[in-house]
DNA sequence: GCGTGTACGGTACTGAGTACCATTTGGAAC
DNA sequence: GTTCCAAATGGTACTCAGTACCGTACACGC
């Protein structure tokens, strides 16, 4: 996937992105290891031997490595948009039809590296101050499926509630199929057939 | 209301609740005129005429002070899941059906405040990490939910899903009816009738 | 090699939240 | 009214997250 990143990768760019892989794992280590709250960026920092303010370069705040994996499902998101054929959206039925393939996406980029996802579900479920972290992400996909659906002739009404059942479908995947990112991409895909079954009796 | 608290309230008691609701109006108004993230710990405790201490000892953080009236919505919810008729909740409808009563009954109890709601609103929808917060309150009402459609015979999956599905309508309606307590409250109607309607479809 | 900009580490600061202290004060029993 | 007790309070001192600033080292382009 990520094998061709620009141009060529300079040394300064490798060391940075080393050092900053170098942070998450030692990161998620000592969370998985000891529970977010207990660990101490000045831990984190010495034990990947850097500098306190280096960590806060990298990243804005200590929850922030936590959803370090962010930008790569945002990547797959916006990729799945523009691959999304233009279709009528008109009514509630059309809109959910395109935002569940857009969750799903989103879901099949996670279940690439189920390893990392088991990990991070445990460590989300664990500390509620992370799970409000992790529903803000969820309201900016919420936010994109929406703008999508808009720009694409869906009345805003049905828009924002499209976009909020969609998150909904997530949500109950989540909680149903925990741990592994398969299951919750079986589980999403089951809860749509729910809500639209409901729509076809 | 609330005019029959308990047996008889003490001075003790009294005082207590002054001094509550002192830090609740002196912390709003200097987050409404300031922004939440400025305005410090000890300029609340000074302006309230208490010590920083005490503050805390009130409000687990600075945070809780914005969401101070979450009991008042939870004993409307629970009384409202009391009142609610034994009905059969077997399929996703009828689970629908229910929850969404029991929503509006949320609802309603915050259109009894209008003030407090639009003030409440535009605190949250203009600092994220009050967002954040205020989302997992909304969690906290699904996992309510949920219980309760489980407890009244709802299959795990459907439960999940009508409860998330719920909070998608009301979500969606926070979006549209911004600051108006009663416009979320009908916002949220025509949410679930449009999710409904295509149903019936 | 030689400037230049970028990354880095260190120090010092503010503010949230916690632990512990002594003091005050309301309530109750006599 | 006095006495005793428990609850409420305010203050001090601490840890840790996050920010601002400064001097230094190093990769890059020439």
């Amino acid at each position: 996937m990520s094998t061709n990143n620009g141009p060529v990768e300079s040394l300064r760019d490798r060391k940075r992105r080393q050092t900053r892989e170098r942070i998450i794992e030692t990161a998620f280590a000592l969370f998985m290891e000891r529970g977010f709250d207990v660990v101490t960026v000045d831990e984190i920092a010495q034990r990947a031997e850097i500098g306190r303010t280096t960590f806060f370069r990298y990243f804005g705040d200590k929850q922030e490595v936590v959803f370090s994996t962010e930008d790569d499902f945002l990547r797959a998101l916006t990729a799945a948009m523009h691959d999304a054929p233009a279709e009528p959206l008109q009514d509630l039925a059309q809109a959910l039809a395109t935002s569940r393939r857009l969750l799903l996406a989103i879901c099949t980029e996670a279940a690439r590296n189920p390893g990392h996802y088991a990990v991070y579900h445990r460590l989300v479920e664990q500390h509620p101050e992370l799970e409000d972290r992790h529903t803000r992400k969820t309201r900016h996909y919420a936010d994109l499926l929406e703008k999508h659906l808009i720009d694409h002739g869906t009345p805003p009404a049905t828009a924002v509630l499209a976009a909020q059942l969609t998150v909904a479908c997530y949500q109950a995947a989540w909680r149903l199929g925990s741990h592994d990112a398969t299951a919750v991409l079986r589980e999403a895909n089951d809860a749509f057939d729910l809500l639209l079954g409901a729509t076809a009796a």
